[in-house]
DNA sequence: CAACGGACCTGCCTGC
DNA sequence: TGCAGGCAGGTCCGTT
């Protein structure tokens, strides 16, 4: 599921209806996530308001006067706004029961997400201490991953995926900019040259800024968080395209297995 | 350190 | 229709 754009989205989604909220309870129907729910969760977060709800990678920061609560959406993962009576449905993992009566609930099939809580500064938390930059900060740029790259033999797709690299690039995007900046999947990350690491972060924004301004790309279970189906697909130049042809010169794209994941390219333009 | 494979899970689709 | 097998948007962890 989530990639980045999706989790941004759901941020926006939520935040009319959490921001200012007083937590009531927490009711955790299955704490078998990534990592087990906390058992103390309900009794940290009861009584806790929510000042706001950031954004890092694609963890989503609920700040409270006393911690903050780390919600990680996985493979699968989605949040929504509904009564507090609302009956539960499978894999409703979670509610995060409000004074007014609604709750956020958290669902997740694949249970891949995660529900933490951290007192402290959550940015150093384990999580989120080592997390690479922002791709759409001032502080990324192509010059920063030629920096990063140098003497990189893994793949420069894999490179471009690994958080301490840069964050929020998921399978989707990092074959959309890759193939918007011409450059093939496999090739080792030492091996682009600097000018073309300047395509690719240009590429990299490019794509998550219009996944974003199209409320996020959804292939199966991306729901927007007031529960309507969020199926804004974006215009996808070659993931899920293998032998269609290549938008640019028409020859058949490639599909191929790259470690665990699905890589597609074209031969032609990408090198 | 870097690179790689395995692990965590369920649902959905394909093909027999 | 049933069932096995493969695949899915993430990311951490252990082993070489």
């Amino acid at each position: 599921m989530p990639e980045l754009p999706e989790v941004e989205t759901t941020r926006r989604g939520i935040v009319p209806h959490v921001s200012g909220q007083r937590v009531a309870r927490v009711l955790v129907r299955e704490p078998r996530l990534r990592w087990p729910v906390p058992p103390d969760l309900g009794t940290a977060l009861a009584g806790q308001v929510i000042e706001g709800v950031e954004r890092r990678a694609k963890y989503l920061l609920l700040r409270c006067p006393a911690g903050t609560l780390l919600i990680h959406l996985g493979m699968s993962g989605s949040l929504r706004i509904v009564p507090a009576a609302t009956p539960a449905q499978r894999h409703d993992h979670a509610d995060i029961v409000f004074d007014a009566g609604h709750c956020l609930r958290l669902r997740d099939p694949r249970r891949f997400g995660a529900l933490l809580w951290t007192s402290g500064d959550p940015l150093h938390h384990l999580l989120l201490a080592d997390l690479g930059p922002e791709p759409l900060d001032d502080d990324f740029s192509g010059a920063y991953l030629y920096r990063q790259a140098r003497g990189r033999s893994v793949a420069v797709k894999h490179f471009i995926m690994d958080s301490h690299i840069v964050v929020g690039v998921g399978n989707i995007y990092a074959n959309e900019a890759l193939f918007l900046a011409g450059i093939h999947p496999l090739r080792a990350a030492g091996q682009v040259s600097r000018a073309r690491y300047e395509r690719l972060a240009a590429a990299i924004q490019h794509v998550l800024r219009a996944a974003l301004a199209q409320g996020g790309t959804t292939l199966r279970d991306f729901h927007a968080s007031d529960g309507r189906a969020g199926y804004f697909q974006l215009q996808l130049a070659v993931y899920g395209r293998a032998e269609q042809p290549c938008t640019v010169c028409k020859r058949p794209l490639i599909g191929i297995r790259q470690g665990q994941r699905s890589s597609y390219y074209c031969r032609a333009c990408q090198r």
